[in-house]
DNA sequence: CTTCATGCAAAACATTTGCAGCTGG
DNA sequence: CCAGCTGCAAATGTTTTGCATGAAG
């Protein structure tokens, strides 16, 4: 319902600031990506990245783009969500595993609120006896804006 | 604890009445794969499962392989894992959604009993409105194995 | 200024495809 | 027999890499 301003300036200042922390540049194009990924909560792609930063910067090469979301990952501030057909959608918001909508129909990923997770996760701890250091949770579909318009 | 053998012959013979019954045909070089898929419960992936059929087959092609499991995949007798990284495991046994264990440390890949995974999808169904269709979970970690081994 | 980031193009990688010859049923 | 499978090699498509130039701090 929520589609428009949210408050990701908070999210991206956090980001910048890790970025300084740790010496690393903050160039234009890389300022331009982190604003993408910290003010959508839509999970873009790279080639989604790439296209809107292409409309500040028609510089930009995709390897670029490529270069600062690894770059992000490795700092842990986002969550690098890729998928078995070689899609990679990323999530600059909530850069920690977390259970997440994909509708099949319009693409979109959005991020449920799930109560069970925790306790799911402490299940299969005890039953397996795993150290568990992280998961994915996907669950795929058609949201409920593609069922109505159909 | 039971690592040995089970029964994987009628899970075999499951796959290859299958594929009688859509009029494919059953090679010395597909027995081999589907033989590999059926047995092993350990989530073979496509290079495992052609170093395996080599020995029986050494001229057996790594695009005969994949053409197979392809296949198998479509007719729905085997569920494909594919993971981020590029790596690709298959389930014969159980070829629909379910939980996996991946062990980072030695890359085995084992199938936990959980009980509220229903519970959790109907949750999400409610909380999003979502028609789910499938699901992908996977839990990260170091085996009980590994652990020890340390 | 110095170091790091950019952008181009080439490399790397797994998977797919085209096709001639072989073979299961 | 003959449709469909195999195996080879080339094509594909995405991500990575090397390096000269350019810009951040």
């Amino acid at each position: 319902m929520s589609e428009g301003a949210d408050i990701p300036e908070a999210r991206l200042r956090q980001i910048l600031t890790r970025l300084k922390e740790r010496d690393f540049r903050i160039t234009p194009q890389r300022l331009a990506i982190l604003k993408i990924l910290a003010a959508s909560n839509g999970h873009p792609s790279v080639d989604k990245i790439f296209d809107q930063v292409k409309l500040d910067f028609p510089t930009t090469s995709l390897a670029t783009v490529y270069k600062t979301v690894t770059l992000l990952k490795e700092l842990g501030e986002v969550l690098e969500l890729g998928f078995p057909d070689g899609s990679n959608r990323y999530d600059g918001n909530k850069p920690y595993p977390h259970p997440h909508m994909v509708c099949l129909k319009c693409k979109r990923i959005s991020d449920p609120d799930l109560q069970s997770v925790e306790e799911l996760t402490r299940e299969a701890e005890q039953k397996t006896g795993f150290d568990i250091l992280s998961h994915r949770l996907d669950f795929f579909g058609i949201c409920p804006d593609c069922r109505q318009g159909d």
